[in-house]
DNA sequence: GGGTAAAAGTGGGTAAAAGTGGGTTTTTCT
DNA sequence: AGAAAAACCCACTTTTACCCACTTTTACCC
């Protein structure tokens, strides 16, 4: 469906509004107003799914037996916070505030686009995050480009 | 899918710009608007891949679970800083404030194309990273070619 | 081997695009 | 109805892409 790619920095104004990097935009196929859904992520960031991504996601969860304590508690973790939001005038979202103090952001923020999605992350926390070689990685990379010639990854 | 080979000494200049060598142009195949994916990579040098290249790697990386801790990490280091790029009417890319602060670049840079992707360095910092002890350099070699015939390393 | 034409590389001005900020109107919620 | 939030609009700044001109290097030919 999508295969997003990019690291962009960019600023979120005093009113929570994020311009959308015009790179990403790009990416996503298309100007007009755009339609994302943004939700609690992992570690903290922000997750932004274009909204057909999220459509599809939400097929797959809803399919889990509620019954199941389990599953019952991934449905609930998989749709916390999720908002829907769509680009303004300036293809700016606007982020919810209880998404803005969960992810701790500021003026400063970096986006990490990968696959389907988009991470949202301070700077700082962002730049925390990577500063450490993730342990096992060549281990991982071996796995995951074949562990014949080399894995380059990067 | 490519066969990259050589080392090229080229110039930055001040806003950041580098003309691709027409030797490696040459092996890219084609004229006309190149495309590539620029990241940050090891020993805080630049990785420059051609698109396709980097597609089929992204397609790899996203079979990972973004909801396995370490795959996810690893999602992200990987895309760590990647950004596209293409070539001006000058055969010419725009690398990203962010990842020039990041490798030290400078006016004078040293390329280094291998295999599907192209290194980038501050050409002091190549020539600091090349000095590092010849013999650790045949223990490495042994190690990883193993007792097997040597590939003529240079 | 040196002159010359072509190719490669370099640099910068400028128009266009992207990004930013804030005031004002409209909507929504209580 | 009033307050708060969201959407709209406009103006300004910054960045990028395009264009052109110039320098340097390479390749070729006599």
């Amino acid at each position: 469906m999508f295969q997003l790619t990019g690291e962009y920095e960019c600023k979120m104004d005093a009113k929570g509004r994020i311009k959308l990097p015009a790179g990403l935009i790009r990416q996503l196929s298309g100007s007009g107003s755009l339609s994302f859904v943004i939700n609690r992520g992992f570690e903290k960031c922000l997750m932004l799914y274009p909204k057909q991504v999220w459509d599809k996601k939400t097929q797959e969860v809803n399919q889990l037996n509620i019954y199941n304590p389990k599953e019952r508690q991934f449905i609930r973790y998989f749709y916390r916070g999720a908002t829907e939001v769509s680009t303004d005038s300036a293809e700016r979202i606007l982020v919810p505030k209880s998404l803005i103090e969960y992810a701790l952001l500021d003026k400063e923020l970096m986006l990490l686009a990968y696959h389907e999605q988009i991470e949202i992350w301070s700077k700082d926390r962002y730049a925390a995050m990577l500063e450490t070689e993730p342990e096992e990685f060549s281990e991982l990379a071996a796995e995951v480009f074949g562990n014949r010639q080399s894995p380059g990854t990067d």
